[in-house]
DNA sequence: TTAATAAGTTGAACTAGTTCAACTGTTTTT
DNA sequence: AAAAACAGTTGAACTAGTTCAACTTATTAA
C-alpha cells in the first residue's frame, strides 16, 4: 500500500470528510522514502514538517549535558512525529528525530498546514482533535512516570504496546520509560533485588 | 475585574475574533466561586467542564497506591485546568482538581463546547490553538523530567516562574517537580550532599 | 486566645536506579 | 569472510533522592 493510501485510511478514520475532501486534505503532504539512521529533524534547525508514519518506525530525543540521551516519543505506522515545540512555535528545534528502520513518511510543512486549516473547518478540526489526544497521550505518560516504579512503568507499556516493544531497540523503549539500558535488562532477565 | 471580562481579555489576545464572536464565545461560559479546598474534578466521576481560572488558583493531582500524591498540573488567573483525559473522551477521571486559594472559575461543559467549536471555524481554531500550546508545554516538562536533576528542575522553575512560585505551597511545588517535600526543602536550604 | 491541624525543616538510615567496566552476541561495513 | 561498530548482559560499587521520625512554624478552627 502507499503512503498515500495509508494517509487516506487513518484519516477516513475520523468520519468527517466526504471523499473530495479527503483527497484535497491528502493532496498537501508529500510521500518520502527515510532510510534507516537518516534524520529528519535536527537541533538548532526549526522543524519545518509534520510526520505522518506509514511505514516504518522513528523516535525522536534530547541529548542532555552529559552525553545520555533520551527518547520523547517515537512513532511507528499510523503515527505522527516530529519536534512540535519546534513545529508549532516555527523556532529551532531542540530534539533530533531518527529513522529507526527503512520507512516511508508523509509530510506535510507548516505553511501548507496553516492554509488548509484556513481552508475547511473539518480539517481544522482534525488538527484539533489530534492534538487533544496528544495532550491526553503525555498527560497519561506523566502520571505513570510520576507514579510509578521503571518495573511497573515497563509491565504497563509492554501490556498497552506489545507489538511496539517487539519493534523498537531496547535502548530506546528503556529511555523511554526513563531508565538506563542496563536496568531494562535487568527488569527482564529478573535480575533486580528485591527485599 | 469580573471573571468574564478576564476570560474576554484572554480571548481578544488571539486576535482572531471580532467583538460579535468575543461576546458570543465567552457566553457560552458560567461564572462560579470556589472556595478554597473544594474540589472541582474527582476520581471516578467524568468530568464535566474545562476551567479557566480568573482569579485564585488550582492544582490536579493523582493519587498513587502507596497513598503519595503527584501534582500533574496547576493553573494560576489566564490558565486552563481541568483532567483533559477524562474531559476529551469523557471517561471517568483519575485526577483530582482542587482549589489552592479562594478563586472565580469560567466554566464549559462538554456538550457546549462541542456546539461551539462547530459553530464557527475560529472558535475551533481557538481550542485547536490552546490543544497545540498544551502539548508543546508538555513536551517541554518531559524533556527537562527525563534530563535534569531535581536541582537543576527547581532552579529553572523558579526563574521560568517566579511569580507562580511565591504562590504554591511547597509540597504542591514538590510534587510537580517530581521529588519530596523534604527533598525541596533541603534543596532550598541548601542542605543537599554535594560530592 | 487557645487548641488543633497543616506545612515546612532537619538528620540518619536506606534503596531504587545509575555508573562503570568487562564481557557476549548481533549487525553493518569493508 | 573478517573487522568494526553497535546492542545487550551481568555484577560490584556508588549516589540521588526517599523514608522515617521528631521537631518547629504557620494557619485554621473553636
Amino acid at each position: 500500500m502507499t503512503g498515500l493510501h495509508k494517509l487516506k485510511e487513518y484519516i477516513q478514520k475520523f468520519e468527517l470528510l466526504n471523499e473530495v475532501e479527503v483527497n484535497q486534505f491528502i493532496s498537501e503532504f508529500k510521500e518520502e522514502k527515510i532510510k534507516k539512521r537518516q534524520y529528519i529533524v535536527q537541533p538548532g534547525f526549526t522543524a519545518k514538517n509534520r510526520y505522518f508514519v506509514a511505514e516504518g518506525a522513528f523516535r525522536s530525543f534530547v541529548v542532555s549535558d552529559n552525553g545520555s540521551d533520551h527518547t520523547i516519543s517515537f512513532a511507528i505506522e499510523n503515527w505522527w512525529i516530529t519536534d512540535y515545540n519546534s513545529y508549532i512555535y516555527q523556532q529551532p528545534a531542540t530534539m533530533f528525530v531518527v529513522a529507526l528502520e527503512n520507512s516511508t513518511i508523509m509530510r506535510i510543512d507548516f505553511d501548507r498546514e496553516q492554509r488548509l486549516k484556513k481552508s475547511n473547518h473539518k480539517f481544522e478540526t482534525i488538527f484539533r482533535t489530534m492534538a487533544e489526544r496528544g495532550l491526553a497521550f503525555q498527560q497519561r505518560r506523566m502520571i505513570s512516570n510520576l507514579t510509578q516504579s521503571a518495573e511497573e512503568r515497563y509491565n504497563l507499556f509492554i501490556e498497552k504496546y506489545p507489538q511496539v516493544t517487539q519493534r523498537l531497540p531496547q535502548y530506546v523503549l528503556a529511555s523511554f520509560l526513563g531508565m538506563t539500558t542496563e536496568f531494562l535488562s535487568k527488569i527482564r532477565n529478573n535480575k533486580v533485588k528485591r527485599k
